[in-house]
DNA sequence: TACCAGGCTGCTA
DNA sequence: TAGCAGCCTGGT
């Protein structure tokens, strides 16, 4: 991978057959990056607006600098890792992650932020893709610092604990959170009160990590498996949602077989790559929507 | 107008 | 321990 610093931009090489943004930010792993109308996504992380486009065999980076491309993107975008050997090796378990892998071929999982996937996939039980969007955008304009504007738009950052914490149950309510307002205003208030430390569940193993988020309201074990895949880098767990459910009944299991079940054979099967096989299997059963 | 999608909580047996 | 109703919202 050659890296290119030019105008305001980065540009990389040579990385374009793992590396498709509408792969990566539609296959459900994130949710404040907006589509723009060529084609290329904004985003707001770690306090800065990005602008990400595939270009032929060039994946430019627009509004940022080598400075952060090496502080923050790099590890973000997870550029460390070669996915094209993380594909080679599930394409070999059998013809239907070999189908999958190359349907998704430009999938990456992203190195998100722990906290805002608590709150994120908390709003996202229950819920769909558009409305998840739209609630988390008004806690980040509301109660989240403004960032900066990128193509007229202004962006702010997702709340800390603290901001949070200045909005009551009713607020997060008028956020468009729905029910899930007591379940956000619960884990705001103990994770503020008590100083706890989310972000350092990163360093407990996969089952600890997971027992740690399942105590938080409003977070059960598809929800904790989710934060634990996409904001604390646990990619030996294996997230089952309505779409995973029907892709495995689909190629794998027999029917009616219960969530838990299908998550342990998954595991069992899959292993150290079971986080990633669940992020191609989910993006190719909702893109041809399989077992609807 | 009625129904559907979607995961967690809390109640019941 | 399993099964199930209810929660909220926008789309059909």
């Amino acid at each position: 991978m050659n890296i290119i610093e030019k105008d305001n931009k980065i540009i990389l090489e040579g990385i374009s057959d793992d590396f498709d943004p509408q792969h990566v930010f539609d296959c459900g792993q994130c949710f404040r990056w907006l589509k723009e109308e060529d084609s290329s996504y904004t985003g707001v992380v770690q306090g800065r607006v990005i602008n990400v486009k595939k270009e032929n065999d060039l994946i430019i980076f627009d509004n940022t600098n080598k400075e952060d491309f090496d502080n923050i993107w790099f590890d973000y975008f997870d550029l460390g890792r070669d996915y094209s050997e993380i594909k080679n090796e599930l394409k070999i378990m059998d013809e239907y992650l070999e189908k999958a892998t190359e349907f998704g071929q430009g999938i990456r999982i992203l190195q998100q932020d722990g906290w805002e996937m608590l709150i994120s996939f908390i709003i996202s039980a229950n819920n769909r893709i558009p409305m998840i969007q739209r609630a988390i955008n008004n806690l980040s304009e509301r109660y989240g610092k403004f960032v900066g504007e990128y193509r007229g738009k202004k962006h702010y950052a997702f709340p800390t604990p603290e901001e949070l914490s200045q909005a009551s149950v009713e607020d997060i309510r008028a956020c468009q959170t729905g029910f899930r307002d007591k379940y956000i205003k619960s884990v705001v208030d103990y994770v503020s009160e008590n100083n706890e430390d989310v972000l350092s569940y990163r360093e407990l193993n996969t089952d600890e990590c997971i027992n740690e988020l399942v105590r938080f309201n409003g977070v059960g074990p598809k929800v904790a498996d989710c934060i634990a895949l996409f904001g604390m880098q646990k990619y030996d767990t294996f997230p089952v949602d309505v779409w995973v459910k029907r892709v495995m009944e689909e190629f794998y299991v027999e029917e009616n077989l219960s969530l838990p079940k299908i998550r342990k054979f998954a595991l069992e099967k899959f292993g150290d790559l079971a986080g990633f096989s669940q992020q191609y299997l989910f993006y190719y059963a909702r893109e041809l929507g399989i077992g609807r």
